[in-house]
RNA sequence: GUGGAUGUAGCUCAGCUGGUAGAGCUCCGGACUGUGGAUCCGGCGGUCGUGGGUUCAAAUCCCAUCAUCCACCCCA
C-alpha cells in the first residue's frame, strides 16, 4: 500500500523546517493585523465555477468534483480566495470595519500530474484584504510576502510586477493583442494558436523560443492601462520604491485565475526544478460581486508551503529538532517504580523525559539518551537503590554526581 | 492528458554478455558483568514493483501493467 499519486506523509523529521516556516508566517499575518479564517475542505462547485471562471484550467480539468449523497455537486478547494471571500459574503463581513484582513493556511487540490515541487494536496498559506482599494494595501500584501521569504531565508527570490487592468481597459487590449496574433499565427506553436482563440494573454506564458521572439514586439496590457488603472499601478510601485523592495515590471506576467483586476505579482525562486513560482497574488475587484456579494474591492495572495520548504532545504537550511531534556536509564528492574515516578513528575514540571521501553542493556540505554539528544541522563541501579539517590550525568561534560531521589525532580528542574 | 527516465533490505545503491542476491547507513548485540557520541566484530532484515512469456535456469531477456521521479499543458 501507498499513499494517492500525488500526496506525501509529514514525517516527525519534517517538522522542524515545517514548524519554522509556520511559525515565521503566523507572526508576520498577526504583526501585520491579520486574522485567521480556516474554510471548507470542500465547497459547491459552483463557487468555483463562478468565482475562479470556467475558462481556467483549473476549472476545466483540475478539480476534484464529486457528488454527494444528497445529489450536491462539491469540490475539494483548489485555491483559497474563493473559499475566503464566501465567508466574507455570508458573514456579513461588509459591515465590520473595513477592510477586513484575513489569513489561512489551507490544504488545496488539484488533479494535476505530480512534479517537483508540485502535488495533487498541498498547503497554502495566504491572506486577503477585503474591502479597500487602496494601492497601499496591495504593496502591503507584496512586502508581507517578501518580510516571509527574508526572514525565513529563502534564496534567490524576485519579484514580477504587472497590472491587468479593469473592465474598462482590458477588453479593448485584449483587442488589440488579438489583432496582433492574428497577424502571426503563422509562426506560433500550436499550444499558443490554441490559446489565441481561447485565452490570447497566455501565449506570453509560452516557453517555445519562436513564440517568444514572435511575442517581443507584442503590445502588453501594462502599457495600454486605462488612467485609473495607470495611477493605480504607479502608486503600487511608487510605495514598494519607498519601501526599498526591488521588483520587476513584467508585462508577460499572466496569471491563473480569471478574476484579477489591475494588481498582480508572483514571486519566483530558481531553486524549484521547472516550477518557478513560489507565491503569487493580486488585486480581485470584481470577486465579492461576482460571488453575489455587494461590490467590494480587494486583493490578496497565496504560497505554497511545499515550495518554500523546498527552496529552504536547497539552501542546507536545516533547524535542529528539539531534544529531551532528561533520559532515565535503570540497571535493573527494582529501579523502575522510583524512575517511572520521577520521569512523569518532571513531565508534569514541563521538562521532556523519557525512558527506554525496548529492553535494552544499560549500553543501549545510554545510546538512546545521546540519540534523544538528552540533557542529562539519570541513571538508576542496584547502588542507587540501596543509597536512595540517582546518579545524574551531563552528557556533554560527561560529569556525574549522586542526588537523592526526593531531590531529583528539583535539582533536575532548577538545571534544564 | 502527452513525453522521457527509473523501480533490488527501513534508507542510499551494486549486481558485467541469464546460473535462483550483496555493500554502506540505520537498528540490536559483543569486544568493554552498571554508562553514550570513536574503532573493530557479529546478528536482524529482501516473494529483486506486479502479472505473464522465452529458457534446463530470469533481479538479469521480451510483453503487459502499476508506481515513482523529471518535463510539457497549467499552477503554489
Amino acid at each position: 500500500m501507498q499513499g494517492p499519486k500525488g500526496t506525501y506523509d509529514v514525517l516527525p523529521a519534517d517538522q522542524p523546517l515545517r514548524q519554522t516556516v509556520l511559525a515565521e508566517a503566523r507572526r508576520i499575518f498577526i504583526t501585520a493585523g491579520y486574522g485567521r479564517i480556516a474554510t471548507p475542505t470542500f465547497e459547491d462547485t459552483a463557487l468555483f465555477e463562478r468565482g475562479v471562471g470556467t475558462s481556467s484550467d483549473i476549472v476545466r480539468k483540475e478539480m476534484y468534483t464529486f457528488t454527494d449523497k444528497g445529489g450536491r455537486s462539491l469540490t475539494l478547494k483548489p485555491e483559497g480566495t474563493a473559499p475566503v471571500v464566501r465567508a466574507y459574503i455570508q458573514h456579513g463581513m461588509h459591515k465590520l470595519p473595513q477592510p477586513v484582513k484575513l489569513w489561512y493556511l489551507e490544504r488545496m487540490f488539484r488533479f494535476e500530474r505530480p512534479q517537483a515541487g508540485r502535488y495533487r494536496e498541498h498547503y497554502q498559506l495566504g491572506a486577503e484584504a477585503i474591502g479597500s482599494g487602496d494601492p497601499a494595501l496591495d504593496a502591503e500584501l507584496i512586502v508581507m510576502m517578501s518580510d516571509l521569504y527574508d526572514s525565513l531565508g529563502v534564496p534567490d527570490v524576485e519579484l514580477r510586477l504587472s497590472s491587468m487592468g479593469d473592465r474598462q481597459c482590458r477588453p479593448a487590449y485584449i483587442e488589440k493583442l488579438s489583432a496582433y496574433l492574428k497577424h502571426a499565427i503563422g509562426g506560433l506553436c500550436p499550444d499558443c494558436r490554441e490559446r489565441a482563440r481561447l485565452n490570447p494573454l497566455r501565449v506570453f506564458d509560452c516557453k517555445n523560443e519562436r513564440c517568444i521572439a514572435i511575442l517581443v514586439d507584442a503590445p502588453r496590457l501594462v502599457d495600454n492601462l486605462c488612467e485609473a488603472c495607470q495611477e493605480h499601478f504607479d502608486a503600487v510601485r511608487g510605495f514598494l520604491d519607498l519601501l526599498g523592495r526591488p521588483y520587476r515590471v513584467d508585462g508577460t506576467l499572466v496569471r491563473g485565475f480569471d478574476y484579477y483586476t489591475r494588481t498582480t505579482f508572483e514571486y519566483e525562486c530558481d531553486r524549484l526544478g521547472a516550477q518557478k513560482g513560489i507565491g503569487g497574488g493580486g488585486r480581485y475587484d470584481n470577486l465579492v460581486e461576482e460571488i453575489g456579494g455587494q461590490q467590494a474591492p480587494a486583493a490578496g495572495f497565496g504560497t505554497g508551503l511545499e515550495r518554500i520548504v523546498l527552496a529552504l532545504k536547497s539552501a542546507g537550511i536545516a533547524p535542529e529538532p528539539p531534544g529531551e531534556d532528561v533520559f532515565f536509564i535503570i540497571l535493573n528492574d527494582e529501579a523502575r517504580p522510583a524512575a517511572l515516578t520521577a520521569m512523569h513528575a518532571l513531565r508534569r514540571a514541563g521538562i521532556t523525559a523519557g525512558i527506554d521501553y525496548a529492553g535494552r542493556r544499560a549500553k543501549g540505554q545510554m545510546k538512546q539518551a545521546n540519540r534523544v539528544r538528552a540533557q542529562f541522563a539519570v541513571i538508576i541501579g542496584e547502588e542507587e537503590i540501596a543509597a536512595g539517590n540517582a546518579t545524574v550525568k551531563d552528557m556533554i561534560s560527561g560529569e556525574q554526581e549522586k542526588i537523592g531521589l526526593e531531590a531529583l525532580v528539583e535539582y533536575l528542574v532548577d538545571r534544564v
